[in-house]
DNA sequence: TAATTCTCGATATAAATTTCTCGATAGACG
DNA sequence: CGTCTATCGAGAAATTTATATCGAGAATTA
């Protein structure tokens, strides 16, 4: 149940399987060589990025590996190709449209990431419950009803759906959002939704990230102590 | 190197090493019998949980017993018992205090989460470069200029720093934090930082995660189309 | 042109995590 | 009061993930 690996079908017709892990590093990896193409470098070595980003250099190369591209011996990789490898393994280079739910403090701040489009999200309009908040733009875009939302994701066939509402309203609005048919959602909302197995939902849950670090400082401090 | 576990002295004195995924679910269970608690359950299983949050029953039950507490056959725990062991073990119970540097859209939403405090988090102040921001006050938060920062925090003994700066400051802001003496960073720029191997760094790349996402969307329609 | 060095790619090893299996015990029920 | 069922707790097995090792090929240098 709920193994944390992502299948595709890889460039020969065979399937490949992915961990999470591998997963969260590749944007890293992607991110620094990008880093590097400004800088105005051809190449790129997986022991150097690894020695950039505190990582060991076989990882990276088996994380990169995930990608189909090959490298050279001495050489490396090439910087462009990587990128444009990783870009297309992770879908960038495919952009998705999503609707964002929930125009509070945090669903307006989402609204002003204009980057996402270049990691294969827009977000083309915000909904929310509020009379005040309808109609209003923010950072260029529409804020409509609730209403309306099932109807609109199906007609403009909208793939994510990004959940920015009160724990209260989360459920409601992500079985709005799988009936209307999108096939991804990104929760922000600290719930626990339920939803089809076969969902793609990705939960951002700011309070167990905190929960993680507060315990290790507290591990900290009893370490030190003993 | 950077191995994602954390060591903590146990109730005996003996210690225990607990992974970063258990840590990252023990606030779900928290969160579940919290609930359970508000509509009137005395008890929970392993099992009830499990079900709840579509996990491997055995799973709850190995993380649960990282947090020392001993549940009873038939019965399970007691909740007020089993949300009492998870904010110990977490470091709910006591909180740190934090400060916050750059209040842009998404600092600013987060200087509005005030239940922070619950999960062992106090934000006490923010800190931006902006003039226009510094002396103002954010959800109750003063905004602070950011050259005092690392006096104030070597004089409040603060424990924790939140980057919520551009890419191009957040190293810098690292550099400040750090030097003022905090043992926890908590990074929303998406950037590694580079910090003494000591210092717990937690980073929070909505990128990363929405890489995640997106290829696992390309993945599934790759897998529909084959 | 040959030696050297660096890095990829594949294989093997080790570690960690999740899952499974087995008693043991407490509560429910007749 | 005895039987039955559900659940904990602990140990073992299986799966995943990370790390280390080795050989081969390409660029640099002498």
């Amino acid at each position: 149940m709920g193994k944390d690996v992502a299948e595709l079908s890889g460039g020969g017709g065979e399937r490949r399987v992915v961990s999470e892990a591998t997963l969260r590093r590749l944007p890293l990896y992607h991110r620094y060589i990008k880093e590097l193409g400004q800088a105005g470098a051809t190449g790129v070595s997986c022991t150097k990025i690894g020695g950039a980003l505190s990582l060991d250099p076989t990882q990276v190369r088996k994380d990169v590996e995930v990608t189909g591209i090959v490298g050279r011996p001495k050489t490396g990789y090439e910087v462009g190709e990587l990128a444009a490898a990783i870009e297309h393994f992770l879908g960038w280079d495919s952009a998705k449209e999503g609707f964002l739910v929930g125009v509070g403090s945090l669903g307006a701040a989402l609204l002003g990431y204009h980057k996402f489009a270049e990691y294969g999200l827009e977000i083309v309009a915000a909904f929310d419950t509020d009379p005040a908040k309808v109609g209003k733009r923010i950072h260029g875009k529409y804020v409509l009803a609730l209403e309306g939302l099932p109807k609109l994701v199906r007609r403009m066939h909208i793939a994510i759906g990004i959940i920015t509402v009160p724990v209260g309203a989360a459920q409601e609005v992500a079985d709005l959002l799988v009936e209307g048919g999108v096939r991804a959602i990104w929760n922000f909302a600290p719930t626990h939704l339920n939803v089809a197995p076969e969902m793609i939902v990705r939960n951002e849950d700011l309070y167990c990230s905190l929960a993680a670090l507060s315990q290790k400082l507290r591990a900290n401090v009893k370490g030190m102590k003993g």
